[in-house]
RNA sequence: GCGCCCUUAGCUCAACGGAUAGAGCUCUGGUCUUCGGAACCAGUGAUGGGGGUUCGAUUCCCUCAGGGCGCACCA
C-alpha cells in the first residue's frame, strides 16, 4: 500500500468514526482540495448529509472538531460542506520520500494480480504504406500494455498482420506490370507502399484494370508458383520494415499472427457454423449470421464467391489465440473506432459459438489531416518513416545548437530519444475517443504540452544529481522538516501511483501523459525557487533526495508512455 | 434512414455529478550576477441552442443544430 492510500484509508476511518451514525467512507472519497491553501485532502459531506438528513455544513462542522490528531494529520477544519484536511508536512514528506526511493523504478507499480490478459494491436497490411496513422496504433498499444503490467496483470502483447488479400493483389499486379526489373531501393517495404498507392489510382482511373487485378487473386490463392513466390519475397520486404519500425518504438511482442496463417482454418470454421446453425446462407448468396435479433444487423462471414472476409480469419484467430495461451482471461483489440460495429458482430458472434471469454474493443478515433481523412487515393498520406525522420532531423538541429561539443553519434542518440518523445507524447497527449488532427508544426514543436518539455526536465533534474555525485554525495536521506516547496513537489509526487492505477484502469494513458506534463511543470517550479547544491549541508542533503524522487517519478512515467528520459539533451 | 463518437478560450486539448471550469499554442508585456532559457512570470479570453433530473450539471436524460465514422461481399 502507498503513503498516500494508507494515510487516506486513516482518514476515512477516522471521519466515519467522527460523523457516527454507522456511515461508511471510501478512500477514494477522500480528493484534493481545489486550493492547496484549503488543506492537502478534502472530504465532501454530501452523501453522508444525506444519509442523516442533515445539512452538509453541520456535518462538516462536527466532524472537524472530532477528528483526532494523528501521525500524518495535523488539522481538520470545515469549510462549508467539506471537512479539509492539512497534513503533517515534514512526516508526510517523510514518508513519500522514503517511499519513492526506495520503490526506485518499481513506483507506481500495483502488486501482481492474477489475470492474463492479451492485448492485440500492431495490424498493419503488407505491401501498404505505414503512416501516421498506423504510429498512433503503436503508441496506444504500446502503453496500454506498458499500464497494463503496472496494475499488475501478465500480458501477453501480440500483433495481427494483413499479408494477403484484394491490396496484396493490388500491389502485386502494379509491380510486375510497370515496375518489373526496376532497380530496388533500400527501404523496400516502402517502396511497396508506394506501388500500392500507385496500383490504386491506376485502377480508380481506369475500371477495366479491375479486372486484371481479380486475376492476380485468384492467382495468388491458386498459388501459381511464380506468383506464389513474388507474394513471399515481397510479404518478406514489408514484415522487414515492420520489424525495424517495431524495433526503433520498443514495440515487443510475444507472437505475430498473420491473417495467411488463419484464412484456410476460418473458411472452414464457417462452414461449421453453418452446421450448428449459426451462420446461414444470405439473400445475395453470401454466408451470414443474423444478428438482427440483437440488434447488431447482418455479419458477413465468406464471400458469395466463397473467398473470404477479415471476419472469416479473425473467428478462427479467436479460437488460434486462447489454444496457444489457455490462460488468458481477457482480451484487448486495439483497432480504431471504424470497427465499432463489426466487433461487437465478431464478439456476439464468438459468444454464440460458445467463447466465455472477455473480449474488449479499444476503439480509438484516428489520424486526420487539416484536409480530411489520409487518403492513399489522394497521395496525402503522412508516411511514418518521413515523418519521423522529419522530428529526428529537427530534434537534431535544435540539439546541435545546444551541444556544440557533442560528437555525432551522441547528437544522433539524443535527437532520437527526443523525436521519439514528441511523436509518442503527441499521439498519447488526448483522449483515445477524440481524432487527432495531424499539423506537422505542432507535431515538430518541443515547448509546451510535449514529450520534450516533460524530457527536460527530468535532463534539468539529473543534472542537479550528477553534479552532486561528482562532488562524493549519495544524496542522503535525511528528515529534517522540509520546506513548503519540498512538499508540493512530493505531495504531487504521492499521487503518482493513484494516476498510473487510473490511467490503467480506463486505458487512457493521455490520464498520465497529462499528470506527467504538470508534475514537470512543478519541477521546474522547484529547481528555479529551490537551491540544491547551494543549501546548507542538512537541506542538501534532504533536497538531493528530494530531486532524485522527482526524477524517479517522470523517468516511471514516460518508460510508461514507452518513452525514455534522457539524462542530458 | 438507423446506430456509434464528438462539440469547452482565436487554435489544440483538460476537468470520479461537487468549492473560483484548468493547461498548452498564438498575441502583448516582462524575468537571468542563481544547480541548463527546449525555462519562468503576467495579461486577454470559453462550457453550441432549448428543456429536464439533482441540494448541486461541462459531466446524466430528452430535443434541436453542427462535425466525424459505420451500416452485405474492403480491412
Amino acid at each position: 500500500m502507498t503513503t498516500l492510500e494508507h494515510i487516506k484509508q486513516e482518514i476515512a476511518a477516522h471521519l466515519a468514526k467522527a460523523i457516527g451514525g454507522d456511515i461508511k467512507i471510501t478512500a477514494a472519497e477522500l480528493v484534493r482540495p481545489p486550493n492547496p491553501e484549503m488543506g492537502d485532502l478534502a472530504f465532501g459531506c454530501f452523501p453522508a448529509a444525506k444519509a442523516l438528513k442533515k445539512s452538509p455544513a453541520e456535518i462538516a462542522k462536527a466532524a472537524a472538531a472530532a477528528f483526532p490528531k494523528t501521525e500524518f494529520v495535523r488539522e481538520a477544519k470545515a469549510m462549508g460542506p467539506y471537512v479539509n484536511l492539512t497534513l503533517d508536512r515534514p512526516t508526510f514528506a517523510a514518508a513519500v520520500l522514503r517511499e519513492v526511493i526506495s520503490m526506485g523504478a518499481k513506483y507506481g507499480q500495483s502488486p501482481k494480480k492474477k489475470e492474463r490478459v492479451m492485448i492485440e494491436y500492431a495490424q498493419p497490411n503488407t505491401h501498404k504504406e505505414v503512416h501516421v496513422g498506423h504510429l498512433r496504433n503503436l503508441c496506444l498499444g504500446l502503453a496500454v500494455v506498458n499500464l497494463t503490467r503496472a496494475a499488475g496483470s501478465e500480458v501477453v502483447p501480440v500483433s495481427y498482420m494483413g499479408d494477403i488479400g484484394a491490396h496484396v493483389a493490388k500491389c502485386l499486379w502494379c509491380l510486375k506490370k510497370f515496375h518489373a526489373g526496376e532497380p530496388m531501393p533500400e527501404n523496400k517495404g516502402k517502396y511497396l507502399g508506394q506501388i500500392y498507392a500507385e496500383a490504386t489510382r491506376r485502377v480508380e482511373e481506369d475500371e477495366s484494370l479491375k479486372e486484371e487485378v481479380a486475376a492476380v487473386q485468384r492467382r495468388l490463392e491458386a498459388r501459381e508458383p511464380d506468383w506464389d513466390e513474388l507474394w513471399k519475397e515481397t510479404r518478406r520486404w514489408s514484415l522487414d520494415e515492420f520489424a525495424a519500425i517495431f524495433r526503433e518504438l520498443g514495440v515487443e511482442l510475444e507472437r505475430d499472427y498473420f491473417e495467411s496463417e488463419v484464412e484456410e482454418p476460418g473458411k472452414k470454421l464457417v462452414r461449421d457454423l453453418v452446421a450448428k446453425g449459426i451462420a446461414e446462407t444470405g439473400e445475395k448468396g453470401a454466408l451470414i449470421v443474423n444478428l438482427e435479433k440483437h440488434d447488431l444487423g447482418i455479419f458477413l462471414v465468406l464471400k458469395s464467391d466463397g473467398s473470404s472476409l477479415y471476419s472469416t480469419k479473425e473467428l478462427a484467430l479467436a479460437g488460434l489465440k486462447f489454444k496457444e495461451y489457455p490462460g488468458i482471461s481477457k482480451s484487448i483489440h486495439v483497432v480504431d473506432s471504424r470497427q465499432s460495429l463489426y466487433f461487437q458482430q465478431l464478439f456476439k458472434t464468438l459468444e454464440l459459438m460458445g467463447f466465455d471469454k472477455k473480449m474488449v474493443h479499444l476503439a480509438y478515433e484516428f489520424v486526420t489531416l487539416k484536409e480530411g481523412a489520409m487518403s492513399s487515393r489522394k497521395g496525402n498520406i503522412i508516411a511514418y518513416e518521413d515523418f519521423r525522420d522529419e522530428v529526428k532531423a529537427r530534434a537534431k538541429k535544435e540539439t546541435k545548437e545546444r551541444r556544440t561539443d557533442w560528437s555525432e553519434e551522441r547528437l544522433d542518440e539524443t535527437a532520437w530519444t527526443i523525436a521519439e518523445g514528441a511523436m509518442k507524447f503527441g499521439m498519447l497527449r488526448q483522449d483515445p475517443d477524440k481524432p487527432i488532427v495531424f499539423d506537422i508544426d505542432s507535431a515538430l514543436a518541443f515547448e509546451g504540452f510535449t514529450g520534450p518539455y516533460v524530457q527536460y526536465a527530468h535532463a534539468r533534474l539529473s543534472s542537479i544529481l550528477r553534479k552532486a555525485t561528482e562532488a562524493g554525495e549519495g544524496g542522503q536521506l535525511f528528515d529534517g522538516a522540509g520546506d513548503e516547496r519540498e512538499f508540493t513537489l512530493l505531495r504531487a509526487a504521492a499521487d503518482f501511483p493513484e494516476i498510473v492505477a487510473s490511467a490503467a484502469e480506463h486505458c487512457k494513458p493521455s490520464v498520465l501523459a497529462q499528470y506527467l506534463f504538470e508534475f514537470a511543470q512543478q519541477s521546474n517550479d522547484f529547481y528555479r525557487d529551490v537551491p540544491v547544491l547551494a543549501a546548507e549541508p542538512d537541506d542538501r542533503a534532504r533536497r538531493l533526495a528530494v530531486v532524485r524522487a522527482a526524477r524517479t517519478v517522470l523517468a516511471c512515467g514516460l518508460q510508461l508512455l514507452g518513452i525514455r528520459a534522457p539524462e542530458e539533451m
